[in-house]
DNA sequence: CTCCATCGTTTACATACGTAATCGACTACG
DNA sequence: CGTAGTCGATTACGTATGTAAACGATGGAG
């Protein structure tokens, strides 16, 4: 039994795509969700027709970011993963990726192009601030 | 002539890859390199043949993220994007895609995911002082 | 001059992704 | 009860990506 049936303990999640982001985005706002709501959320902006939409969904719970419960003849959708995680590792991935896993020079980086507005440095502060209490 | 030999201006450069970026880190460390040499700093921790090495070099001839300079019956391989220039691009993609643009949100995700250090966090005050002035 | 090591280039192939049409099942309307 | 619309599932297909072997040119060793 090397590991295949049992999700056990160490299921490193998935990579979502970029597509199949969208798709999340729009069930974190609001949730459960037919494939239809699901479309009229995401169809007009990125051009997509439902039969893509469906394909997408269909990805995702495969991959276990979203579960099904039905409703019906059809399904309610639903994310399986927390947002918070999912910007978390996605976040990490970048800042191990290009910086060597440490944020301060992503800070610089975005503080040097502009990046950051003068709200952002506001409350930047305000945040740390807060972690040194 | 719509568009295609002509570089023009709003050449949008093609996407590099997460493979194709552990090249262009091995060049942006030390350049101009020969594949030989690329691979010798790669292929270890990737577990890379030099074939993929070449594989990846030719992409990035291509998406004109390196360019070639013939040396003997070699080339000698350099970047010809800057570093700071996809780190950016990358970052920017990011905080677009998972915090609606605003860099202020990312922060607060990396200060609560437990992502910043003391030393980032001293870092980062430092940056802000000076920004202020 | 001949042969081998090396180059870059070409070709290969599996998986992932973007995008969608088609299909079989089922339900609601008439 | 038959039929049209809708649902999820299956199939499709082109491009991108990861990974590499095969190939043809060529330069250096003997």
């Amino acid at each position: 039994m090397s590991e295949k049936s049992g999700e056990g303990a160490g299921e490193q999640p998935e990579r979502i795509s970029e597509a199949e982001h969208a798709v999340m985005e729009a069930l974190w706002q609001r949730s459960p969700l037919t494939a239809q709501e699901v479309c009229e959320e995401v169809c007009g902006p990125r051009g997509w027709s439902l039969a893509t939409v469906k394909t997408l969904l269909s990805r995702l719970v495969v991959k276990q970011a979203v579960g099904t419960e039905p409703d019906g003849k059809r399904f309610l959708y639903t994310p399986r993963i927390a947002r918070s995680d999912y910007v978390g590792t996605e976040s990490r991935r970048l800042v191990d990726r290009l910086f060597g896993g440490r944020a301060a020079p992503l800070f610089a980086h975005l503080a040097q192009s502009e990046a950051l507005t003068e709200d952002d440095i506001t409350e930047i502060e305000a945040l740390l601030r807060e972690l040194k209490s």
